[in-house]
DNA sequence: GCGACAG
DNA sequence: ATCTTGTCGC
């Protein structure tokens, strides 16, 4: 298979890459976040990408930038960059406003090779990124936090955050330039549901969009 | 060897 | 990620 051949390449990419991760406090407070999130687009074999970018604290959304690509690679847990990276990147250069924190619907450094895509793209857009996840990709050894929103329970490369009373809890670590404590604060700061508001709110554009795209709904001359 | 495994 | 309605519970 050339899937194995590639994985092997990536995988020593990735590696090479996440040296260049750096942990460290924010220079600035931040004035606007960026969500980023991808969805599938069923039947065509394309993905959306969705840019959203919220006011702080207004937590209004100011922009909302997106495109389309066909999908590049197979889901292969610890590649998703290979699979989602391409269509976000495209995204990336339609984004006009300034951001100075962005939040990724995927792992950070709490990765195998220490490079999720919310640490790749972060290498990529130069800005501070935050990895927040619905679920582990790599086993926690650390507990579950208690039931009550705010609590936190901190693992070697992550932390396990409850943003909301009695609901799963999220899988927080570092992309780049923030630090873990920082990444916290910023997860519950803009939680007011499971997910923090910039991956949620692109979240949603990135559903509406597909569904579009995929009923033919959207102007053509868009895609 | 077998299962698990971000989205 | 996606295919899918209602339903139970905070």
């Amino acid at each position: 298979m050339r899937i194995v051949k590639d994985l092997e390449r990536y995988s020593r990419l990735q590696k090479r890459l996440s040296q260049r991760i750096t942990i460290q406090p924010l220079k600035e407070a931040p004035q606007r976040i960026g969500g980023v999130d991808a969805a599938y687009i069923p039947d065509q074999e394309r993905m959306v990408g969705v840019i959203v970018v919220l006011d702080y604290p207004s937590l209004r959304c100011v922009e909302c930038c997106w495109a389309v690509e066909k999908v590049p690679f197979p889901y292969v847990p610890g590649f998703l960059s290979f699979r989602e990276l391409p269509v976000l990147q495209k995204a990336l250069q339609r984004l006009k406003h300034e951001v100075s924190l962005f939040m990724v619907d995927g792992q950070g450094i709490w990765h195998p090779r220490r490079l999720g895509i919310a640490a790749h793209f972060g290498l990529l857009v130069k800005k501070p990124t935050i990895g927040v996840a619905k679920s582990p990709l790599v086993p926690p050894q650390c507990s579950l936090p208690d039931k009550n929103r705010g609590s936190v329970t901190y693992d070697t490369l992550g932390a396990i955050v409850r943003t909301r009373t009695n609901v799963k809890p999220v899988y927080v670590s570092v992309g780049n330039l923030i630090t873990l404590q920082e990444a916290v604060f910023w997860t519950l700061q803009l939680s007011r549901y499971r997910l923090p508001e910039p991956t949620r709110q692109a979240d949603k554009q990135t559903k509406v969009l597909a569904k579009q795209i995929r009923y033919g709904t959207l102007s053509p001359s868009l895609l």
